[in-house]
RNA sequence: GGCCCCAUCGUCUAGUCAGGUCCAGGACACCAGGUUUUCAUCCUGGGAACAGGGGUUCGAAUCCCCUUGGGGUCACCA
């Protein structure tokens, strides 16, 4: 289990996820470490498709998740490439292109007696489960399919007969040894003759797993702590195959705050809540489709795709929980943010050293500081990571990487500004932004046309402009002419214009017409520092606004007073 | 339920393997002040944990046992 007698050169890992769009924080933070432990050995890393369920990875196969892994900064010495290239001398990488691979294996593991052709049929096999269930007691394969004389098994197999292969587990007690968790033994009859290849030919996880990790000589196998018991069948099947065995890893899940797993179905779950809090019986207008909403809602278990779901979320105003390492970039977090806190969900190099980046990790991880508990995700202490990223960065860093941001996820908000009014944005949003979205989610008053802003009197609104003496509104209204006789519209002389103009009128405050002068501007109460706001919406955009504004507050006190 | 594993502030964790320097350290969150033209930052201070019970020992967060609690797993999914 330790690595010292193995020369680095000889190190291998593996990542080996089912076809997927899309890759979990877990699975990320699995291919981290597995990819770290690789880098920092001077080892391989392999990427493998698990796709042996052919009912799951049906169709051509989605390897979005690739992008993930290289939006994460993970590369891969061996596996598929994104343009649908392969690299590396173990291929195919996919498991469904190794069944001869598989097949020669499962054939000496059938002539040697260490596996063998079961006939029963699923039907039996779950009226024996179901029975086992009502006893209360944990299910074991009977082998019943060995009571078949063994010539009768081969011919009937060879006659066509549905069958699976079950391996013959042996009766003894199996020692898992791991690197993280240290030692544990099954006691004798825990594993039962498990099957390693379906009735359709195609190996089951466990036997393809233990082949590979083989063929592709992976050296450690750091993996989800949910596969802790099937190493016990892993380590038979490569004593059988006379294989080595890895080093393995297993690593705890990642949780949410509550508790529970952290699974997509926290995302239908937060919409539903959001559906029935605000008792909806349709969808809102023109946001999802009818049928696939009372479909969504007459089944609580079934998830909507990931489109609709946003699109329902953004009408409701609910934020969805980030799962998906999609999800955290579409949220604005900084890939090496992302890195640096799922390395710290399960692992710390010591010291109360807790900012890192990835080559430091790949320099210092190591099994022996792996967590052994399930780690709760706080995405609150993610979040203050990503502001003290964000805050590090150069002003011209941060413009382009949230300019990049906003046209990936925001393209109409950037085409609808100038260069110089982006510019002017960003750098007045810098140090208010804990992530590369809220630009473009604090800043909507400028996605709306002049014509069509409007002002609702909230009571953040009324205070500011209605109350005092003399009440903002009035304010307002003094200083429109002296903002529309400007020399200049930039955020510097606006401020010089704005300051003197408070000394005289309002004994040097600037609050009191500063909060007037947002209001009008946005049509609310936040917004960046106010002479940048002023001057991003430019001297005409802003009359016009302004002008409405005293309109449009003028009317609504002749409502209140009536 | 059977089996396996685990257990430090609300959360992530340092300290545990080589028992004393730990009436337990850091970070996030929280609370109270302060700075600030809104929001957000920022600054200062504060409360907050060795799950419980037995041992071993001069001495235990650290070693052992039990209880409790948590997680994993019991498929022709991976």
């Amino acid at each position: 289990m330790t690595t010292q007698d193995t020369t680095a050169a000889d190190i291998g890992t593996r990542f080996a996820p089912s076809p997927s769009g899309d890759l979990h924080v877990g699975g990320a933070r699995t291919a981290l470490f597995c990819w770290a432990f690789a880098r920092g050995h001077a080892g391989r890393f392999v990427l493998r498709i698990e796709d042996t369920d052919r009912k799951r990875s049906s169709g051509a196969a989605a390897l979005g998740f690739l992008e993930d892994l290289i939006w994460l900064g993970i590369d891969w010495d061996e596996g598929p490439e994104l343009d649908g290239g392969v690299r590396g001398p173990h291929g195919p990488y996919f498991q469904s292109q190794r069944l001869e691979l598989y097949q020669a294996h499962m054939q000496r593991l059938l002539d040697q007696d260490l596996a063998y052709h079961a006939f029963d049929t699923p039907e039996e096999l779950d009226a024996k489960r179901r029975a086992a269930r009502e006893e209360k007691k944990a299910y074991r394969y009977d082998r019943a399919g060995l009571e078949v004389p063994r010539e009768e098994r081969f011919a009937r197999a060879e006659a066509g007969e549905p069958h699976v292969v079950r391996f013959r587990t042996p009766d003894r007690p199996i020692v898992i040894t791991d690197g993280v968790l240290g030692e544990a033994t099954l006691p004798a009859g825990e594993v039962d003759d498990f099957v390693i290849r379906k009735a359709d030919g195609y190996p089951t996880y466990h036997f393809a797993v233990v082949v590979d990790d083989a063929l592709m000589e992976c050296t450690h196998v750091l993996r989800a702590q949910e596969h802790f018991n099937n190493t016990a069948k892993h380590l038979l099947l490569q004593e059988a195959l006379e294989f080595p065995h890895p080093t393995y890893g297993h690593l705890s899940l990642i949780m949410n705050p509550d508790g529970s797993k952290m699974s997509k179905r926290d995302k239908d779950k937060a919409v539903r809540a959001a559906v029935k809090g605000a008792g909806l019986d349709a969808p809102p207008e023109g946001i999802i489709d009818a049928e696939v909403f009372s479909n969504w809602q007459a089944d609580k278990k079934s998830q909507l795709d990931n489109d609709d779901l946003l699109a329902l979320a953004g009408a409701l105003d609910v934020v969805l929980p980030e799962i998906n390492v999609r999800d955290f970039r579409r949220s604005g977090y900084l890939p090496e943010v992302l890195c640096n806190f799922l390395a710290l969900n399960g692992w710390s190099p010591g010291n109360d050293l807790e900012k890192f980046d990835n080559a430091f990790l790949c320099e210092h991880f190591d099994l022996s500081r792996v967590q052994k508990t399930p780690a709760r995700f706080d995405r609150d202490k993610l979040l203050a990571f990503n502001l003290d990223a964000i805050q590090s960065m150069s002003p011209e860093e941060f413009r382009d990487k949230v300019r990049a941001h906003g046209e990936a996820y925001h393209p109409d908000f950037v085409a609808r500004l100038t260069d110089d009014q982006f510019d002017l944005l960003a750098n007045a949003s810098h140090e208010r932004s804990k992530t590369l979205d809220e630009l473009y989610r604090g800043n909507q008053w400028l996605m709306t046309p002049d014509e069509a802003v409007t002002w609702p009197v909230t009571k953040a609104v009324r205070k500011a402009m209605l109350k005092g003496e003399p009440c903002g509104l009035e304010l307002l209204e003094a200083i429109a002419p002296v903002l529309e006789a400007a020399d200049s519209f930039d955020a510097e002389a606006l401020q010089a214009l704005v300051n003197e103009w408070a000394e005289a009128h309002c004994e040097g405050n600037l609050g009191k017409i500063a909060q007037p002068l947002r209001i009008a501007a946005t049509g609310g109460t936040v917004s960046p520092p106010i002479f940048d706001t002023l001057a991003i919406l430019g001297r005409d955009a802003f009359r016009t606004r302004m002008r409405r504004c005293i309109d449009s507050m003028k009317a609504s006190m002749g409502e209140g007073a009536a």
